[in-house]
DNA sequence: TTTAAACTCTCCTCCTACAGGAGGGTAAAG
DNA sequence: CTTTACCCTCCTGTAGGAGGAGAGTTTAAA
């Protein structure tokens, strides 16, 4: 099939699918006359697994081994299981800082009156020298 | 004071304070004869000002925003706390999607004995074509 | 005084994961 | 035969810098 229909038919866009085939993700058969590239089944059951993998946070990087287990049926899950559980960590800590700023935003948010007097806690904590 | 010194009490790399330089956030004196740039105090200031805004996640262009409020005293404390209002909004969404998403991945783990059999939930869901 | 280390400068490329658009070829429908 | 919808490659831009080359400057030690 073509590139518009992979493209439909795995949820990304065209442009997503040819930076793709140029990284070397996927590699899909190209017609020597036209140039067009022609994705069997298996390319789009790849694309449709690149598009939940991004979906899940994974980066391109990842998504290569990822691929590379899900097209070895001799693989252990082990691998698989390591690479989510580090996925895992990551979100975690991730997590964990974004609660943190998002509670120190909203102390200094409730602070400030968010009237019309200059008068801000909110600059007056990003001036502050002696908090870093 | 040289850049370097400037980097070091802002917590900054030089890169960094070079960049911000570059693409004018901040506009230190430049000495004709060798180009070094000097940072007065006020430059400092902002520097530290910037670090702080950055850790909060504000885009460099929110910085932009926040740091002109910053140098107008006859500002109205309205404009700053909308802006960070909208910055919690933010990271609200982003908290989510990131709960979710680790839900989704710990479920998957826990599912996949990470043994030595080829048997894989983990791949399984990502290569599932029901569920998208 | 010379020299070596430490600092600074500009300019260049690279990173992630694409998006947007120019300029041109191709295919299918009317 | 023409229009419209695809497809192609190539170039640039995004955010926020990092890394490094090659060259000038300053400072401290020998």
């Amino acid at each position: 099939m073509n590139i518009g229909k992979a493209a439909v038919l795995s949820g990304l866009t065209v442009k997503t699918v040819r930076y793709y085939s140029d990284i070397g993700i996927i590699s899909p058969h190209v017609n020597n006359n036209t140039g067009y590239r022609d994705f069997s089944e298996f390319d789009l059951a790849k694309l449709q697994f690149l598009a939940k993998a991004r979906k899940f946070d994974f980066s391109l990087d990842d998504c290569r081994d990822l691929l590379a287990l899900y097209e070895n049926k001799e693989r252990s899950s082990k691998e698989v299981k390591a690479l989510t559980l580090e996925k895992i960590a990551e979100i975690d800590t991730k997590l964990s800082e974004l609660q943190m700023l998002r509670e120190q935003l909203s102390t200094l948010a409730t602070a400030c009156h968010g009237d019309n007097r200059p008068n801000c806690p909110i600059l007056d904590a990003l001036s502050e020298k002696t908090y870093q």
